[in-house]
DNA sequence: CGTGTGACACGTA
DNA sequence: TTACGTGCCACAC
């Protein structure tokens, strides 16, 4: 078992964290492996809140989820976490368009939601 | 209660 | 293709 991210951040503070964020890092958390989704499907899946809310979650909680599976629309890697993101991508099959700089074909490696 | 700030999205140049 | 402006929404000051 992997442990829960909820584990951790529920019991981070006299305050629990918001609903939303739980939220969040529950649809991170689902998205399967060699698969992505944006912030702002997640936004829209949640019908609550925008892209930069979520990003702003996964800013402070992401190390406790698959962060790396949540990207931005273009396709572009994180600044900042490119190779990690890359390793990531490469070991779970995400598709990739190689190149300088690589980015994710985000018309392929976009879950559609269906598992 | 106004203003600034983001791991964003999208249209336009 | 990249760069910039505008819209967006929750949150800290």
């Amino acid at each position: 078992m992997s442990p829960e991210y909820g584990t951790m951040a529920r019991m981070a503070g006299p305050t629990r964290v918001s609903d939303y964020t739980d939220r969040v890092l529950s649809a991170a958390e689902r998205i399967p492996p060699g698969r992505v989704l944006t912030y702002g499907d997640i936004a829209a899946g949640l019908a609550e809140g925008g892209p930069r809310q979520v990003g702003g979650v996964l800013s402070r909680y992401g190390g406790a989820v698959p962060w790396w599976r949540v990207v931005r629309a273009d396709g572009r890697l994180l600044p900042g976490h490119e190779q990690r993101a890359l390793a990531h991508y490469r070991a779970e099959g995400t598709p990739l368009r190689d190149g300088d700089p690589p980015r994710l074909d985000m018309r392929r490696a976009r879950w559609d939601g269906t598992p």
